[in-house]
DNA sequence: AACGTGAATTGACCTCGATCAAACAATTCT
DNA sequence: AGAATTGTTTGATCGAGGTCAATTCACGTT
């Protein structure tokens, strides 16, 4: 795998994401010092459970599945990440050992950031701290979140709440494309494909369209009772 | 609802516990200035979904378990904290609002650790915000845990799961005592109390004894194989 | 435009775990 | 100790969603 530096569209990226939206610009360059990008391939493996990893990584382009294995060969997501997300960064506060295995969906670009560099620019920056702790905490929130939705939620309802998501706050009616596949989707939301295919045709019937990867929506209210 | 100060034994076990073992004692002492105790019985609430929280919490004795409530009414438990354990600091980092609500198990007794303060400590002591990484990285990663093995294990295979997670790794034969009902055991792993119960009998063929809250293992490896 | 491949849907079936009801066990209270 | 309350187990039933197989559809390629 050909490692390169970055280039000024990847910086602008990473500088462009949530976790540097707050940093000085001292703060950002120290951290992006030694960044290396790699180009990967659909299906390409970033990191694997229990193995060293050293680095935190940002999504410059393309998609990435973060999943755990059980010992039958099945595979669980714990989350996706796209365009400007970091991820990985647990591995830096548990002994730069993964917990959970990577995957590129579709062609994707990444960059990896020195974990070692980052966590002493933590002990300097009180800025890059709070970052890292916010990062941390939003990533404990997304499990969460699906945790709780697993739990209470029936499948069609985890796909309308997902919808929803995408929904600004006062239209009643809209539309919008799947960011990807449905079977990245339905990883996502802890179903098999069909299921999320049965799930969106129950839903048709509350005024939701889905055509190839483009959703319509009619009627919110009616969305948010399901 | 009565605020005391702490007492020796508060100060004991807050010291004690996992957050403050690699804590100077002047950063721990500037934490634990100002913070107070409460007493619960039972089913008090501590917290509530999207109401401000300004605190860190910490059980000093009996249990917390922290839910989200289903729009039916229904609850689903993200975690259970026991003596020494800290929890509510995610509310520090999203705007002083409560994520998830926490009820008191039990009469417990519960430290408040002022987040304004730990929040401005963090900016001074390095110690402090990594302390707090690694409790953010923790929580987050028992999400993580709990999602992946909800959508990878069976009923039986979770309790055996967490069964394993407490028999020392040299022992084949080994027993313990649950350290609560076996109502809030049943939460903590998703499940309703009948699928604990059965799951408890299903591992009754593979060596596992259950009277009461006792659980005794005869065989590790048949439970790591079931 | 036709083709071919992989994605998505549909149907049939089956398993797991939720739910309800009732029996039973273990606490706590008087 | 006995009563009352609460927790736990067991049985029976049901529904949600997984799995397998067979189409159908969407999309990129030629």
């Amino acid at each position: 795998m050909k490692t390169l530096r970055l280039n000024s569209n990847d910086k602008a990226v990473l500088l462009g994401s949530r976790f540097f939206e707050k940093l000085s610009a001292a703060a950002s360059d120290a951290i992006l010092e030694g960044a290396v990008v790699t180009n990967h391939e659909e299906h390409d493996i970033l990191f694997q459970q229990d193995e060293p990893v050293d680095s935190v990584f940002c999504v410059l382009s393309g998609l990435v599945r973060v999943y755990r294995l059980g010992k039958d060969g099945r595979e669980a997501d714990i989350a996706v990440f796209t365009k400007g997300e970091l991820f990985g960064e647990n591995a830096m506060f548990l002994g730069n050992r993964a917990t959970a295995n990577a995957q590129a969906i579709g062609s994707s670009t990444i960059a990896r950031l020195d974990s070692r560099n980052l966590r002493k620019l933590a002990e300097q920056y009180p800025d890059i701290a709070q970052a890292l702790m916010e990062l941390l905490c939003r990533h404990g929130q997304m499990a969460e979140d699906c945790l709780a939705e697993d739990r209470l939620l029936t499948a069609p309802q985890r796909v309308a709440s997902y919808i929803l998501g995408h929904c600004p706050d006062g239209s009643t009616t809209f539309s919008f494309r799947l960011p990807f596949q449905k079977n990245v989707l339905a990883g996502k939301l802890g179903l098999a494909p069909e299921a999320l295919s049965r799930a969106f045709s129950a839903l048709r019937r509350s005024g939701v369209t889905v055509k190839g990867r483009m959703i319509e929506i009619h009627d919110r209210q009616a969305l948010e009772r399901f």
